[in-house]
DNA sequence: TTGTAAGCGTTATCAG
DNA sequence: CTGATAACGCTTACAA
């Protein structure tokens, strides 16, 4: 109930709501003198303007939402990083959501942010087969939406995204040159278009080399690390490829453990890269070749992108639909080498 | 500017905007056909009421702050993760503030959500050996605090953390049965608590195995992996420890650099063993013992925590002040083993 | 430079 | 069950 507001704080200084308003922004014309006994009374006692209040005066909540499917992840959490420090630097504060990739909730987390909570959004998808008109509704609200990673096809909006396709090329032809004929490709989920781009740089890499395509050997996964071991023992134990190309980090992890249980050695049997971006690859057994996402920087620029957009000034046009694609860097180790090393 | 408000519903319905309010609210006494027909026809406009308008009436966010050192990190991505599962299952969200492990960021932070912004905050802290007075602020304005994991013993709020000095007297009590004589601890900052406590474990169970302490074995590390490298190679240089305690898990993680880079075998010439909840400690080069947190339901539980006291039943002033702690779990592997497995 | 007063979009109280 | 009206705490023309 110690609750002071800027009308008490007003009385208590013998000045009008008005001036003492005028304190707290930098604009207005007021004087040097009588901001500074403000500020400093203020100050003593703990006051500051009422966040809801202004925000509603003002219409703008200097707040954004991050949308990702999880958060305990390596790329999720590095790029919410960069996102975080960005608005930190612009005075706006980070609002989480995570969608658990289920689609529902994704939408329910737009619907519930369009009313003023944030100012902008950026999210990685998780509904790709999914009817995407909901966000018809951000751009009614005049809600700018900045997609990174995973994103929607057919939603004309800003993008920050890598060079999958390139990537997934030169990983596959990577395995390939090392001498693997059966290189297996596994995925989460084949309708993602991330899947799907990171699988076609796999296939036209195969085809370049006149390998045969077997669709066994893309294999559609789970997120669920027991889960996929079964998975991968049986692929390994019925089609024995001797390459492995993991489309997400989790995917490698899987292989290793698979191969840790059916006594398949690595490089030796079966080479294996993948996407990933954990700082202890070089740690493992074998040390794990991988393809890296730039995470902190695509979070970097995504939060560029929308504040850019944020600004509103002439160039906003121009963000609200920029398309940025960062490279990701190829990284061979033992795993995917010729030989024992 | 398709902006609607619920005025504008109102009128369009020819309702009283009263009406409108009530009919997005449970409680209220309201026809039930009228208040269909006004969520019909709110869900055809994308009407849902102002955010900052509704907090500032109520006086409430529906939104807590989680406050930590940084997020690109298993341990906290994972508390993360629990905290938001709770949040959203109460209809709340959750922001996300990133300290860099700066007292003054924590500071800045508690601040600029102490006027309305949040209802509750959850912090890792990162200023031990600073002024806390500044938190007082909270609890003028009411915004229940739970620390997690990182808290100010001078603090008396609740708190949620793991059974730090046993796990670490465990550990160490582990190296020593493994035959190791010459244990050196590392910590990133010596001086707080967490380090503090773990670093007594360390120097209780030495005692209890009659072993002198050898203050350069306490070694003060960084948040920087090739600065930790650098200081660690000298330690193993100049000082030839036979077990390694890591307070962290990113000092595992240096520690297996700084010995693959000087050549010296892990467990052959050094046992290592460190907190750590990496899901492919099983998968490194030897695999890695560790003391695992039960990161996850810490984050869970510190979320429960805030909820109970933002119910405000008759239970809260018991909650205000709860002690949760939780166990950590310790796994022996590779790194800790005698002799070549 | 400062003060007055009109809103920002809700919700809650009180009548009807 | 519904409607009028007064807050909630702040910002911003406009006036002084």
């Amino acid at each position: 109930m110690a609750d002071i507001n800027i009308i008490e704080l007003a009385k208590d200084l013998n000045l009008s709501k008005s001036t003492v308003s005028r304190a707290f922004r930098n604009n207005s014309g007021i004087n040097k003198e009588t901001k500074e006994r403000i500020l400093a009374r203020a100050r003593e006692l703990n006051f500051t303007p009422n966040h809801h209040a202004s925000n509603l005066r003002i219409q703008k909540s200097n707040t954004i939402a991050v949308i990702v499917p999880e958060i305990a992840n390596n790329f999720f959490s590095k790029a919410i990083n960069g996102i975080e420090q960005v608005a930190k630097k612009n005075g706006y504060s980070v609002l989480i959501c995570l969608t658990d990739d289920e689609f529902e909730k994704e939408v329910s987390f737009v619907q519930n942010l369009s009313n003023g909570k944030v100012d902008g959004i950026i999210m990685s998808v998780s509904g790709e087969e999914q009817d995407h008109s909901y966000l018809k509704m951000l751009q009614k609200k005049n809600i700018p939406l900045v997609f990174f990673d995973r994103v929607y096809e057919d939603i004309e909006t800003a993008k920050v995204t890598t060079n999958d396709y390139e990537s997934s090329f030169l990983a596959t032809e990577h395995l390939l040159q090392q001498g693997c004929k059966r290189i297996a490709y596994l995925v989460v989920n084949k309708n993602l278009s991330i899947g799907k781009t990171r699988m076609q740089g796999y296939l036209d890499a195969l085809d370049k080399y006149g390998i045969e395509t077997d669709d066994n050997l893309v294999v559609d996964c789970s997120n669920e690390l027991t889960q996929n071991i079964s998975i991968l023992s049986d692929t390994f134990s019925k089609l024995r490829p001797d390459g492995v190309f993991a489309s997400v980090e989790r995917l490698a992890i899987a292989t290793y453990y698979t191969c840790m249980e059916l006594n398949i050695s690595i490089p030796e049997q079966v080479k294996v890269i993948g996407f990933s971006g954990l700082e202890i690859a070089p740690l493992l057994n074998p040390a794990l070749s991988t393809i890296i996402q730039p995470a902190y920087n695509m979070g970097l620029e995504a939060a560029d992108v929308l504040f850019k957009i944020l600004a509103d000034d002439e160039t906003k046009a121009d963000f609200a639909t920029r398309k940025v694609v960062l490279n990701s860097e190829l990284i061979q180790r033992k795993s995917s080498a010729v030989g024992t090393m």
